[in-house]
DNA sequence: TTGTATGCGTTATCAG
DNA sequence: CTGATAACGCATACAA
């Protein structure tokens, strides 16, 4: 790839390869015709500043990394949709990790960036871990990093995630309201700071409503789903719930699925709700009730916070959180019979 | 931020910065207890060769970039997990680019790729092109390039497509032989590669059942839900066809949003068959009859491909094909009234 | 096996 | 406004 450098193409010019930097450099004094001479030039030869070199000396890359449980997952393409609208405007590059919820990999991934690879890190962290100390490890030097939807509570650094408990409360209150008294909750990692707030309004709502917490109830899922099949008709057979409220979208479907299985109606005999950001919710059989959370507008919520500490590192507090509100929507899963 | 570097950790170690390096290049002599001595100091100081220098140093970046039109499509996030599994195997790295489907976009970031950034790019292409020329303005030095799913077919470089024709052809077929006599087909881009060869499957299917071709019943549809609703909206009412086949997801789920505004119930008054790649397709009202790429499998094919021409760029014929096929799997959407 | 010296392609500093 | 030069951090050829 004999790319053309700097030094050839001042050559051809008959100019200083710094006269020719500074061409590209919007700052540096240079005579207006010079620099176009120079940039028609450069467009001839098709010349690119090197990336790599540019970065070595200045010692920043003008990328972004962002980490990822999973991609195949609307909620997760949707929010690096958002941050990729953000950082495409900062003339910014971004780097994609998925963890496929490995802790392992995750570490793996964190401190590999930690050699200037990326300026700043965009990271929903993995389901499965419990300790995180390895991000404190790196606190002097740490990149700045901003965790968005599903965060380490023990970490302290800027986030974005969403009211979880009160659209929890809501969503619980929503399938009392419908009717249901057996309400079973479906999460995936009870740990998790999401699994966590999520269940704790389910648990609240319960109570307002006097309708006794029965942990057979809260039912631990996997990632798997055929895993997940066989739980949740064990749970819907023997448990017999009239309402299901899933912590997670992939939840939702593996309850339908087990409903199509066991001939179970919703939402008649079951009515289900859950987080979901499918964007095709009411095409489903039946229509489903979500709560959706604003997953485009979280990435691009956690891109503009990574970017003023990029910019002004003293103007972000490592303590701000930024909430914002998901949406109940009814649809006919939660109908009354 | 201030990183330790290779000087500092060969201070530390009373070592030669040289002997520090070979620690971590796995070819060059150096004995074990150095070597071991030195990765010990490493991790303990949290040291991490400067990826810029080395990458300025050895001419390569152990990145790849990845381009598509959009991110936030069930499709290209698991083509995209695909290419993340391979690349993440090989150590590489994964930069990310949405195009919108804006040419100049899909321009813009290949030009800025030609300066060491990536080593090679994976990309599936904006809609809106036509004239490529600019791939081939690249040519010389180009960097190694394999195509996905959207490929432009006058420029010659390696891809990975599916069986678009055959598929075409039996999805039309299929309707056919379900009882269709008036199937429209619905298209956002005629012109691209998957649209026009998609196209003439469903035309040949036509003429094998003597049905006789009418260009009103193929639709030019956008990206826009809103004018995409009217557009079916018209269509259904003015020609009432008795079979839908669309070209990508996206237009399946307007047809059932449209039906569902009309009042046209599927499949008894139109069927409805279209390339899709959504898992959920069995829980739709109704399940959805779709043409299914195997999308995580055209990532890792290509990105296998691309890694065969990065590690031996004459194993890999510029003219290489590579044709996965597509599976038809049928569901209510059109069954028999 | 280890150390020394050089250059990868840029940009910032300084001098002119 | 332009040119010479040093330095960014690392990896290799060569010397020891």
């Amino acid at each position: 790839m004999e790319n053309i450098n700097i030094k050839q193409l001042a050559k051809a010019l008959n100019l200083s390869t710094s006269t020719v930097s500074r061409a590209f450099r919007d700052n540096s004094d240079i005579s207006k015709e010079t620099k176009e001479r120079i940039l028609a030039k450069a467009k001839e030869f098709n010349y690119q500043p090197n990336h790599y070199a540019s970065n070595l000396r200045e010692q920043r890359s003008k990328t972004i990394a962002v980490i990822v449980p999973e991609l195949a997952n609307n909620f997760f393409s949707q929010a690096i949709h958002g941050i990729e609208k953000i950082a495409r405007d900062k003339g910014y590059h971004i780097l994609i990790y998925a963890t496929d919820d490995v802790f392992e990999k995750e570490v793996s991934f964190i401190r590999h960036l930690h050699n200037g690879r990326a300026d700043g890190i965009i990271m929903s962290v993995s389901g499965e871990a419990n300790d995180h100390t390895y991000l404190n490890e790196l606190t002097q030097k740490r990149l700045p990093l901003v965790f968005f939807d599903r965060v380490y509570e023990d970490i302290i650094t800027p986030r974005v995630i969403t009211n979880d408990y009160d659209s929890s409360f809501s969503a619980t209150q929503h399938l009392i309201k419908q009717g249901c008294k057996h309400i079973a909750y479906l999460v995936i990692n009870k740990n998790l700071s999401i699994g966590k707030f999520r269940m704790q309004g389910y648990i609240d709502a319960l109570q307002k409503y006097n309708i006794p917490y029965d942990d057979r109830y809260v039912v631990d899922c996997t990632n798997s789903y055929t895993k997940n099949n066989a739980i949740l008709k064990r749970m819907l057979t023997e448990l017999k719930p009239d309402g299901v409220f899933t912590s997670v979208e992939r939840l939702a479907f593996a309850t339908y699925y087990a409903c199509y299985d066991l001939n179970i109606s919703v939402p008649e005999q079951l009515k289900v709700i859950g987080f979901s950001s499918l964007e095709i919710a009411p095409l489903l059989n039946p229509s489903l009730t979500t709560i959706t959370q604003p997953a485009t507008k979280i990435g691009t919520e956690a891109a503009n916070l990574l970017f003023r500490m990029l910019e002004n590192p003293e103007s972000v507090d490592p303590n701000e959180k930024i909430v914002l509100n998901s949406k109940l929507i009814k649809r006919r899963s939660t109908e009354k019979g």
